[in-house]
DNA sequence: ATAATATGTAACCGAATGGATACGCATTAT
DNA sequence: ATAATGCGTATCCATTCGGTTACATATTAT
């Protein structure tokens, strides 16, 4: 049988932590290309293939600037994480509800 | 060059789509793993990898009854989701904002 | 015109991923 | 005691992933 269709989602973005820190990274303002790749000990090509999965997940944009390519965030697909993780929030936050009410019953 | 060492967190636990199902359907309760896997259209050792996967990053935990393996979300991992998503709620709200003046503006 | 800069793509490689099937081991049912 | 059930593990396989080096192309500097 042939593979499952795969993960296209920006799951598959934010699953690697070279990404998840160009995207942080992004969050301050659009950067070129070179300026992102300098933060890494890897080889641009390989900030380049990153880069490219995530314009093609539409998680950053590209635009031209002289010779310069300038990525943007564009963090509107990554709603998809934050939903996802809203109703999960509830847990955490009720384990420290039950601990609170526990140290206060001591 | 040795490939970088792998991450291990818990991004790459909720990348595959089958995983976050499986959290999805242990936020409503504890489930024995053929219960899990009745929901896909996998073999029961597929889903037994995931659990598995799970299990190592600490996202569910597994109790044993009877023959049964029943398993149990473990939110706590899934913070550090929350946390790295949070500081980009502000971009998208913001955006919601910008259309909410420029409506009242109209 | 030529050189340097910025960046993407192609080809390649080893490791990881996600699946399958075959098997083993407890536990429960008969 | 034997069979059936529940589930993990071993092994195998094709695909994807994340990296590399070599190369191509567009823009800017000299």
């Amino acid at each position: 049988m042939p593979q499952a269709e795969q993960d296209r989602s920006v799951f598959r973005a934010i699953a690697d932590p070279t990404r998840r820190a160009i995207l942080d990274r992004l969050r301050k303002g659009p950067a070129p290309v070179n300026e992102l790749a300098s933060a890494f000990a890897q080889s641009r090509p390989a900030i380049s293939k990153h880069l490219r999965i995530l314009r093609e997940l539409n998680v950053v944009s590209e635009r031209r600037q002289g010779r310069e390519r300038v990525y943007q965030l564009e963090p509107a697909e990554l709603k998809d994480v934050a939903d996802w993780i809203l109703p999960y929030r509830g847990f955490w936050q009720q384990s420290l509800g039950n601990l609170k009410s526990y140290l206060e019953n001591e």
